[in-house]
DNA sequence: ATTAGTTTGTGTTTTTGTCACATTGAGCGA
DNA sequence: TCGCTCAATGTGACAAAAACACAAACTAAT
């Protein structure tokens, strides 16, 4: 197997690896594929193996709000929380960075909850990490301004992607964060002046 | 036992309801009581048996943002989701309408998931509904206008209350919604002039 | 080089929040 | 009952943030 699982899920044990490994079905996907859309109904649990995901709840008005990343060694909240009764998707998931992920059928995620200890594990951290992570993002919008979330914004872009270059459209960022694009286009020059960014054409570099 | 446990929560098997009167202790709290804190230990899992709670996200500066109420069949999520780790809480939960809860040692709860199946579902289900519920507040804050979150804030108050009358004071309100007394004033008003509310002092009486 | 399309910039308007202060009404003691 | 105090609400002026409309700059393809 290319990529060790028992690298990525050190804490898994190796007949939980090997259940993995028999029942599972690798996929990879390219950047832009949305994995899943809002209203969708689930049949895969899904762990990511390698490559990253952003995870969006949308607006009816057709807003893309960006929740959190899913990386290498996570799994996604929601498919594992609607369980066997096979509910629908509440989020829009998209791949950013090509994705190479484990699909699980519903009903063996349920039964391994029993069978397997560190699944049992994994699927209450996932959910306790994914709620925490959500529990953030309320913060960001109820208590902080739009300043403070931007920065935010390209601190979290920066550490999931490993660089400190931003190659996106202040447009796409605007989506991202649910407002309008000449008010990142004035927040991010207010940025430059206070040194903490440098401003290209597509690009936002990062200085601090 | 006076609140029958197998009526508020129908779905636990006979041999979890005789579990949970052995090991659970129940306790009454009046209301304002905080029942718990932001980033205080927690040792219960906390099951609603009678009365009303409302669970906060506090702010560093002291905001106090309402995500959303707990009822009697239901459970605190955040309690269950900080397993056997004893995590902090991440919320607070304050008494709105006198209480009768059900605390249970957390050792326990980790224990039932493997040994009742109507255990497991319950803690499944708690948290599928509360994830989807403070998606719903994301959806709020990130989508929506003051005026529509207030008219959401009033009909999920009436919901939970069973009734049309609201008896707080605008500046509770605007501290729940985390903006300012004048706002929910001017917009109340507004309403009133729609139709959709009468305002007395202390008192708003919803009129749809 | 021309053109179409995308990205970024800028002035104006609207909305939201802040501040300072006025008004109202309830409760309470003299 | 009168008058006092205090919390609740109202209001206008102002500041900040965001939305809107349109202009300018840049890219890429023909």
């Amino acid at each position: 197997m290319q990529h060790s699982l028992k690298n990525i899920f050190p804490n898994f044990s190796h007949e939980l690896i090997a259940t993995i490994e028999e029942n599972g079905s690798l996929q990879d996907f390219e950047a832009g594929t949305v994995l899943m859309r809002t209203g969708q109904y689930i049949k895969n649990t899904v762990l990511i193996i390698k490559g990253k995901i952003k995870i969006y709840r949308e607006g009816e008005d057709g807003g893309e709000f960006l929740m959190y990343y899913l990386q290498p060694g996570q799994a996604c909240a929601i498919s594992m929380i609607c369980t066997a009764k096979s509910e629908k998707s509440q989020i829009m998931a998209k791949v950013v960075e090509e994705v190479t992920v484990m699909m699980i059928p519903l009903q063996l995620m349920d039964k391994w909850m029993m069978e397997h200890r560190s699944w049992y594990e994994f699927v209450i951290e996932t959910y306790r990490s994914r709620f925490e992570e959500v529990l953030e993002v309320v913060d960001n919008i109820a208590f902080r301004s739009m300043d403070e979330r931007l920065e935010f914004y390209l601190k979290r872009h920066s550490d999931a992607c490993g660089c400190s270059e931003v190659n996106l459209s202040h447009q796409e960022i605007a989506t991202e964060l649910n407002t309008s694009r000449e008010v990142v286009s004035r927040l991010l020059k207010k940025m430059e002046q206070r040194g903490l960014v440098k401003l290209n054409r597509n690009q936002i570099e990062l200085l601090k």
